[in-house]
DNA sequence: TGTAATAGTGTTAAAATGACACTAATATAA
DNA sequence: TTATATTAGTGTCATTTTAACACTATTACA
């Protein structure tokens, strides 16, 4: 059976890449060509949809293996005007130490922007975001998936601000505490971390780095 | 732009009908040309993905305007020897009348079987119905889904009796109550479901019908 | 009229949550 | 060297939520 070529949809993977950066949630945009958006493009003959989402990251952004999920598949019609294309939307979290701004990214191929004031974007990549910030924010509390922005050594109060980024709302430190150490998914390593002008911290680390679980 | 047909593959939407029947959960299954599998098939061009689910359902199984959820898409490369397919999931919920069986199925091109101990499926769709079923299960402790199963009046037992099936565990009663009844997500009716044999129970009904609302 | 069957109803102990304020340790500047 | 600024770190208690638990009410039918 041959169908003509009209009757299939281009299938793509688009990825929203997230990061906190200084003290604010931001997506790493990769110019296309008719415009900013998402890292993401047509799905290779024979490749897993997982493959594709991590080969389009990594090509258009040079982001090494990172945590990636399936977010939605989005498919409206007239999505984009030129051709029916569907889109498998995946989230990817990037783990960035706090004071730093991560990886340079190369060329002016790409760029980060906050998570509230993107520019406009191209096709529907807006709401991929506005549907993959929604999710995330709902995963962080139930699940271990915060830890997926963090560096391999961190502070309780690093971690804290992570969540209330994302939340939006400020969490007492005390019941933070309380509650993520009483997780046991996080393990101090002994070292201080060692600031500027204040007390240093206590580092952790994740107990199982790259694993996602959930709690409740 | 025209690319050769076998970089495309084709994209399909599965469904997997859930119900309540007797006392169990049940799976509606279509006959495919290989075997028993998940209604379903190829996305018509120009044709919205919730569409094409919903379209395919009825034509395949006769079932009329029911509730529809995305699941996930199912991409592996070799998950149809054949060629290259890739499959945006949903899930349906049918609601049935406890102690009946729900509209006759229209000749043997489709079955109904329990979620445990489905007969062998085509494909990965034995994998589909999986994944479909924890996430139903799932949405039951956050969400009013359940309410999608009943159908227009039910009794607070039935309701309980919904859930249980569905988690596999048997629930307080008073407590069950309790917790329903304090979301104000159904309403007493006033009339009186009579069986045989014993005290009739209150009819109610879902206050925001095709409506599923986060709880929490 | 008695029996079988399901409907319906509150209380209490335990656990989880959420609010709340002070001391400790360091770097730096005076 | 000392004072100051800055963040780290720590516990209690009231409130709310959850979970366990058993009896009476109403009907159909024998």
């Amino acid at each position: 059976m041959n169908l003509p070529n009209a009757s299939l949809p281009t299938l793509t993977t688009d990825v929203v890449p997230f990061a906190i950066r200084g003290e604010r949630l931001e997506v790493l945009l990769a110019r296309q060509t008719t415009g900013w958006g998402l890292p993401g493009g047509p799905v290779g003959v024979d490749e897993d949809l997982d493959v594709a989402a991590r080969r389009q990251l990594a090509e258009q952004t040079g982001l090494p293996e990172v945590y990636l999920e399936q977010l939605y598949t989005f498919g409206r019609p007239n999505r984009d005007p030129a051709r029916r294309m569907v889109a498998v939307a995946y989230f990817a979290l990037i783990p960035i130490a706090s004071g730093s701004v991560g990886a340079p990214v190369a060329g002016d191929a790409v760029r980060w922007a906050a998570a509230d004031g993107l520019p406009p974007l191209i096709l529907d990549h807006g709401e991929i975001v506005a549907v993959a910030r929604r999710r995330l924010a709902a995963k962080l509390l139930y699940s271990t998936i915060a830890l997926q922005l963090m560096p391999e050594r961190f502070t309780l109060s690093e971690l804290q601000a992570v969540h209330e980024i994302i939340l939006g709302e400020p969490l007492d430190k005390r019941n933070f505490r309380k509650r993520v150490l009483t997780l046991e998914c996080i393990e101090a390593t002994g070292e201080l971390a060692r600031h500027s002008g204040r007390r240093p911290a206590q580092l952790y680390r994740a107990q199982h780095p790259g694993q996602v679980e959930l709690i409740r």
